[in-house]
DNA sequence: CTTTCTTGTCACAGCTTTATCACAGCCCTG
DNA sequence: CAGGGCTGTGATAAAGCTGTGACAAGAAAG
């Protein structure tokens, strides 16, 4: 999930896309609005966020050009007080707005509820399930207080999205889709990545207790166990 | 100079932590009264941030514990409405208080006037991280007590922004981005960016203890919290 | 005008990750 | 009981990534 960040203030911009990189967000920062109009342009961001008071193009013009071209969601930044900012931003295309100084946990929550309704998934920054945890911005699986254990790209991406549908079975297709994407692998490639994770997150992989399988359907991620 | 940030709110805790740390200050970073106590024991820090709720060992307690040995500055952290808590805050030896939501900014300001009037020099523009010290203005590092040593200016940037990101791991394409800016570098540039820093800051390249990779993602700085 | 420093480019070795193949065991059906 | 379809297993080949060393262009310093 990219996210487009335009603020002059540069103590600002680092703390928002901080905040940001906190919850898995891949951060373009820029810090005018010339460069956001052309960042926007060459990468097209999942969320805008910008500040309303921006050098060489302001905030008003941008979010009108973004507008024009695509429907992103916007976030604007204004100060208190300045009620006409935001009549206005809101007027000229911006999604939601908020009101500095503001509590980065505020500032996620409106841009993950303005994702939302644009109906993109956010994905959390670790994703637990049982006494599994995984991290998916470190490659790497805790199982209960061990030390973690490091994944590849590909089992990474499987065990996500088997833990994301926990408890849920998986076909073969729906998984091949997902991990490769659509014309990418085949059964075999997935008999050998399912093997090669279990091995890594199975006390025991002849007898696997966290990814079962289902003849004949596919694989699931085991929800119970506490 | 150091800082213990006590907050059992891991979010907000991070996000002190990061505001200090982009103001160049050691971070020391706990999460329960009781641990706050124990390193303060050890580390001594020049300044305290706590968090009146804390598990295990609440915050007036600490601050009392504190003040019985030594005059280090402490800042409590509150919630709006809980005036008793300043009050009481306040008469068992904390220096000042900041009121939750609260604004980086203001919260460093607060700790700076707070250190200044305990007649500590305050902040020098470096950025330290474990035993590393970068001193960005002059393109050198510490370790330790040793002496300096240089870095090119592509080097300072390189590690300014793995220690700004200290314990989190930074994708090839950010580093790209903030090293070269959009447009700039590729991966090989990068790679003999991270060569030569480890040549120059690790004790044994080949065994990098402080810039650590994750493979097929990118690289991050060991946040050592021995 | 040299010399030194910084940065970018390239080729290579070693390792990891991924893909491919062959085979054995199991379960169902006929 | 035989055969086909799945699944797990092991071995091996191919592709990709990372660390390393060497070298050259260009800038900075003397």
């Amino acid at each position: 999930m990219k996210v487009l960040v335009a603020d002059d203030d540069r103590v600002l911009a680092d703390l928002v896309a901080f905040t940001f990189r906190r919850e898995r967000f891949q951060v373009i920062q820029v810090f005018d609005g010339e460069a956001a109009w052309q960042r926007w342009l060459a990468e097209r961001p999942d969320l805008v966020v910008l500040d309303v008071n921006l050098l060489r193009l302001d905030g008003f013009t941008l979010c009108q050009r973004i507008r024009q071209q695509a429907d992103t969601p916007i976030l604007l930044l204004t100060v208190r007080g300045e009620e006409d900012d935001i009549v206005h931003g809101l007027q000229v295309g911006a999604d939601d707005y908020v009101v500095k100084p503001f509590s980065p946990r505020q500032l996620v929550a409106r841009a993950e509820a303005v994702l939302r309704r644009a109906g993109k998934v956010v994905t959390p920054a670790v994703r637990q399930v049982g006494e599994l945890t995984l991290d998916p911005g470190r490659r790497e699986v805790r199982i209960g207080q061990t030390e973690p254990v490091p994944l590849t790209p590909l089992e990474t991406r499987l065990l996500d999205y088997l833990m994301l549908n926990a408890g849920r079975v998986l076909t073969v297709e729906v998984l091949l889709d997902h991990v490769w994407g659509p014309e990418g692998g085949d059964r075999d490639m997935l008999r050998q990545l399912v093997r090669r994770l279990r091995s890594k997150i199975e006390p025991d992989p002849a007898q696997p207790t966290y990814i079962e399988t289902v003849a004949g359907l596919g694989y699931g991620f085991v929800a119970s166990s506490k």
